[in-house]
This record gives structure tokens, sequence and C-alpha cells, in this order.
DNA sequence: TGACAATAGTCGTTTAAACGACTATTGTTG
DNA sequence: CAACAATAGTCGTTTAAACGACTATTGTCA
């Protein structure tokens, strides 16, 4: 029944609907599944989790350099100002920036050799650490969670509702 | 298949592993989810996520007063600085603070009526809002991720693996 | 009892996120 | 071609989060 999480919460009162709770659900465990991932990238290299995803998004581009704007669109958290982002990664070396010839607006950003060589130290923490943290569960449950997540992230509902339905 | 997300994400290459994949789309999900969410409450109330969590905490745990340290404990995202967050609540009257008589260390933190009211005027979205997000998988696939959800987090392992306990 | 450790919370400071206004460049159209 | 809209990114400013050192109180035990 919807009272377990709610045990775990202290909450007194059970959940309104199942959906809150799966909501819930969804943040409690992506912050504590974050957590000690957060940890590990702060100590060992100064890095915020969005700042190690921007360069994981352009290391997988690569050799293709990526627009400001399409960094955006492939982040998992939305950040509206990723020129912030893109000049503290340029601030370090990790990452360089050149004005496009053709479109004069646009500035492509790529990943230096630098930002390579720290995403290569952590590759194999990356490798590990999926495993040690949700490794329990199985390789069963593990298939459905990812079928069930991709299911709800293609189909996303608005919210205030604006008739419009769907991802985008 | 693994390769749905990764071609959402535009990345060329798969995932390195099942768990990765997973941890991935958690992050994804909740980001997504919570989007809307977090600017519902700040257009309406300036309110963050956190400090409208700690005000349904403190609705939950009436008329019981609760310490800063247990309102960390039920946190979805433990916040290391309960007191800033308390006090910016308390400014607002949203909150108040009474030194505990028995153990003066304590300070218990409460509810105020503005509080509540302002809870109140939130419960009727708090309310749609789940539905019109996740609505669309259905109850079936709702109580599986629920299941699955929980499962997670009931057995959360630790990284970097801390030799002291359990594992080794 | 007195020293010391543990606990609860506060506060100064650094850093990053969020919001909006702003410049520069390109596209569109009468 | 001039005027205007749309797009890409930058930057100033407000706000909050993160980290650590610090005070106050309580618990432990030789």
């Amino acid at each position: 029944m919807a009272t377990t999480l709610a045990r775990t919460l202290k909450q007194t009162k059970p959940f309104a609907s199942r959906e809150e709770e799966v909501i819930l659900a969804l943040q409690h465990t992506a912050a504590r599944v974050l957590e000690p991932w957060a940890r590990l990238l702060k100590t060992r290299f100064q890095l915020t989790v969005s700042q190690y995803n921007v360069l994981r998004i352009l290391r997988g581009a690569r050799p293709t350099r990526l627009a400001c704007r399409e960094i955006s669109d492939r982040m998992v958290a939305r950040d509206p100002d990723v020129t912030r982002l893109v000049d503290r990664l340029a601030d370090r070396g990790l990452v360089d920036r050149v004005r496009d010839r053709g479109d004069r607006r646009v500035v492509e950003v790529g990943i230096t050799d630098a930002g390579l060589a720290m995403l290569q130290k952590l590759d194999a923490d990356v490798d590990r650490f999926p495993r040690a943290v949700i490794g329990h569960i199985g390789p069963r449950r593990l298939g459905q969670l990812a079928t069930l997540l991709q299911d709800v992230l293609s189909d996303l509902g608005t919210f205030p509702p604006d008739g419009a339905r769907g991802g985008r």
C-alpha cells in the first residue's frame, strides 16, 4: 500500500494520490542517488553535476562543437544561463569557445584535451558508481525501471495544462 | 531498449551499463517533472521547492513541533543548513521557533496560521499537478513504478564503498 | 566533580544558480 | 533597402545553496 514511503517520511497521513506518491518517490530517489555522486565530483575535481554533464555532452559530440543552445537542449536540468556555466569551465581550461564564422551570433563550444583528461580520470568511477548504488535491485527490476522511466519521460504532461499534450 | 534515451540525449554512444542508464533517466525524469512544479511555487508564492517541502513536513507533524535536525532528516534533498532555510520562512511569518525548555540546545519549529493558509491555497494544485504530469502512464505502471522506486530507495548502496560496514 | 566528547544550532564567507535587461547578428517583408 | 522581428549569447544583480568554523548545551566517565 501507499503507506511505505509515508512511513519513511514519518508523515502521519498517506498520500492524496498514487501519482503524488510517485512524484515524491522520484524526487527522493533521484536526490539520494545523486548525493554521493555530487560529493565525489566536488571533492575530486571541484566539479558540479551540471558542469560534469556538460563535459560529457561535449565529449559525446566530438569532434563536432556545440552552440550554447544545443548544450542547453541536451542537459538533464535546463540551465537558463549556459554562458556562465561554460565560463567557469573555460576559465579552468576544460573547454574552449570559438565564434562561428557562418553565423557570428553563435559561439561553438568544444572540450579541450585537459577536459578530456579529467573525464578520463573519472571514467572508472562512472563505471563503478551506478552498480554500487543501484545494482542491488538486480537486472530484472533494473530493466523494468528503465522502461517505466522512459515511458514517463516520453509522455510528460504539462502543468498548468495548456491544451497541448505529450512530449515536445 | 537502451538506445531510446540515448537518442533523446543525442549521444552517439549508448550507455556503459544498464545501471548508468537508469541513473541518468532518474535524474532526467525527476528534473523534468519538478521543473513545472518549481515554477508554480516560485511564481505564485515565491517559494522554493525545499521551502515548500519544509512547510509540508511541519504541517504533517502538527501539532508536534520539530527540531531542525528532525526536519533535516525528513527532507527529500538533505540541506546542510536548515537554519537559513527556516530563517527565511520565519522572516515571512510562515513558521515560528521556540527554544525547547528541556534541552536548551534544540529549537522547535512549527508552522504558523499564515503558513497553513499558504499551503491550503496550494492544495488544489498539489492535487491536480501529479495527475496532469504523470497521469498518462496509467494506474498499472504507476503502481509498478512506486514499488520499484521504493525498492531502490530502501536498499541504496554506498559510494565509494565504505569498507567499515557490510561489504568490504 | 571536572574534563572531554557529542550534539544542536548559528553565522561568516565563498560559490553558483535564477531572473531579466541588454547587445549583436541574422532573417523577413513590404 | 529600410524597418522590424527573431535568435544567440552576454552581463548585472538578487537570491539561495554549500562549506566550515564557531558557540552553547548536554552527556559520559574516570
